[in-house]
DNA sequence: ATTGATAACGAAATCGTTTTCGAAATAACC
DNA sequence: GGTTATTTCGAAAACGATTTCGTTATCAAT
């Protein structure tokens, strides 16, 4: 019933633990003939070795913790499998968490994880996350922590994200050069960093374009998750305040969505009265009608990545070398469809 | 730089590392005075116990393992957040894994998390799953077992299901309501349960109704993924053979949606010349034109129940009582919308 | 003064594996 | 035969927390 021990298999061979671990272990100063012994008992009783008591000893766990704003989301949950599939071909598993975009959850966690002792631990912001000690504490314990999409520029670590700016900047520039002249932002919250850098884009692109820059038409959504139902009263009020606006940008697809659904509703045609590109490049953005034209975000690949520059800095550690942080960039891409001319 | 241990507290007070771990974990037979030094030191030294000794002799992990058929899917991301924010409650982190639809896959999965000695495990099965015995070992090792949504009825442990004939029926029936004479039926896999007895629940309806059961408008898929790609192709198939079908019943949202794409497309009215019900009510199935008529599939309560029901026989394990299987029915409602008349 | 009860503490075993450091046994050499 | 290498093994000390079972000290009651 209770399962095999190392010291059973000994018992029943008459010899030490010590050289049943070696033997299974395949140390140099184990005959073969032992070896063969210990093996082939050890596979018929089944015997695996006891992670509580090898971690223990080797202060690894081969465990590292994810920390995710929001698991229900297309981006985020390719994110996930990206980061699972990964780990699962270096031996580790992955305990995920979800922040709920509250820092306070966030922190928490953070301390669940380190005291499980995880090998380290992915993370994208919430959008409250304005502090970052705990993002500190953690690296100034030697635990590699790798953060992506949403990220803090000022915590010293390694990120992996996308080209925000010039991915907005692109976007922009394509209602521009599809003949919009007067375009609006939908930028969603304030605070996180891609936010920040998408409006900054799209801000650039106006300019540069000798496009005037009109702050009014920047919407903001003092909410935490950007949802459909922002899309659609953002869209409501924009119809009301701005008959003028033949274009928009907006943060991320499901808000799109929600404007292109309001827009549908409203008699309004996309493209042709107003020519919509989103963020993200959602399933759902290549089946609405009319398809949308939106930024692909490579999800699975920032998965990839991420895990890849954790596993980097977990073996960094083990081997008590110094930890290269790297600021990697994915390639965005702008998917043409039926919301832009 | 090194985590605290007792020890480190127990030389500092001039005490044994007994007394230490006794006065944290505020035994009676330790002085309130001590108690309180311990305290203070343990909090300013900021203190952790080592979860890797404490499993060692508890023998739990106070964790869980979790295996999908697939991440990115809006009917499972839900139940995984059921499932992980209910944990946290509990003192529970969950581990991820998907099992890709394949059989192999699983099996390996369940080994490692056996290995891992999480304290138990929920699972919903892959398509290719037949065999069982990988599941009835970890049973026989008094491991809880909990399935979920794609289960095996022949395996004797705790199933949270919705029931899927009885849905389906509703589906059938709604068509047949609406004005149906001719309908037809894309049942996806043939080998998950769910997939047989929501073709169950079409053919009672059906038969019920007085209506002639024809199995040539039963479109089974040989591929794994029930897919947006399937849902075009079974369309296209279905306007070449039986062009006198006037309702379908899919298996799930996501091949409804690709039905009704291929629909729009060839010109093909919906709900006018064609009923559509699908299965899932993906957030998708909202927002598209038109909308679809769905099933509602609870993932986020199905998540919380399954790991309620978990908690509960790892409770009882812990205490060496019998596990109390149970078989928990979800209620579904039929959520009507524009693909039906 | 003796007994008994109670309070406060610690030594040591335990969980199962890993690894260091010797020791024994065998083989190899002059 | 005696010395040195080379295999092959095992004792024991970790890893850090928990818990059993004593031991001491204190004090009240007889």
């Amino acid at each position: 019933m209770k399962p095999v021990t190392l010291k059973q298999i000994a018992e029943q061979l008459k010899i030490s633990v010590t050289t049943v671990s070696k033997a299974l272990k395949d140390y140099p100063d184990v005959s073969p003939k032992t070896k063969a012994l210990v093996k082939e008992l050890a596979k018929t009783l089944n015997y695996k070795p006891n992670t509580f008591a090898v971690n223990l000893r080797t202060k690894e766990s081969k465990t590292i913790g994810l920390i995710i704003p929001v698991i229900v989301h297309h981006f985020f949950s390719n994110v996930i499998r990206g980061i699972v599939s990964q780990a699962e071909k270096k031996g580790y598993l992955v305990i995920i968490l979800q922040s709920n975009e509250s820092y306070e959850l966030e922190k928490k966690q953070i301390d669940l994880l380190m005291s499980q002792r995880v090998d380290g631990i992915l993370i994208s912001l919430a959008n409250g996350t304005a502090n970052f000690s705990h993002l500190n504490d953690v690296i100034a314990q030697d635990k590699p922590l790798v953060m992506f999409d949403k990220i803090a520029k000022i915590v010293k670590c390694s990120k992996i994200i996308i080209d925000d700016r010039k991915a907005a900047y692109m976007a922009t520039q394509h209602l521009i050069d599809t003949g919009c002249k007067r375009i609006a932002h939908f930028r969603g919250a304030l605070l996180p960093q891609n936010s920040i850098d998408r409006f900054l884009g799209y801000k650039k692109a106006l300019i540069d374009n000798n496009m005037h820059y009109d702050p009014s038409l920047v919407y903001i959504c003092e909410c935490d998750d950007m949802s459909f139902e922002e899309g659609k009263k953002n869209a409501q009020q924009l119809l009301k305040d701005h008959k003028d606006v033949d274009g928009i940008f907006i943060n991320t697809d499901l808000v799109a969505i929600g404007a292109l659904t309001e827009f549908n509703a409203q008699g309004v045609k996309v493209p042709e009265d107003i020519s919509i590109v989103g963020f993200s490049n959602w399933f759902m953005s290549s089946v609405i009608s009319p398809t949308l034209t939106t930024i692909d975000q490579p999800g699975f690949e920032m998965g990839k990545a991420a895990f890849k520059q954790l596993y980097k800095e977990m073996k960094a550690v083990k081997k008590n070398k110094p930890i290269d942080y790297k600021e990697i960039v994915l390639e965005t891409a702008l998917v043409k469809r039926e919301s832009t001319r």
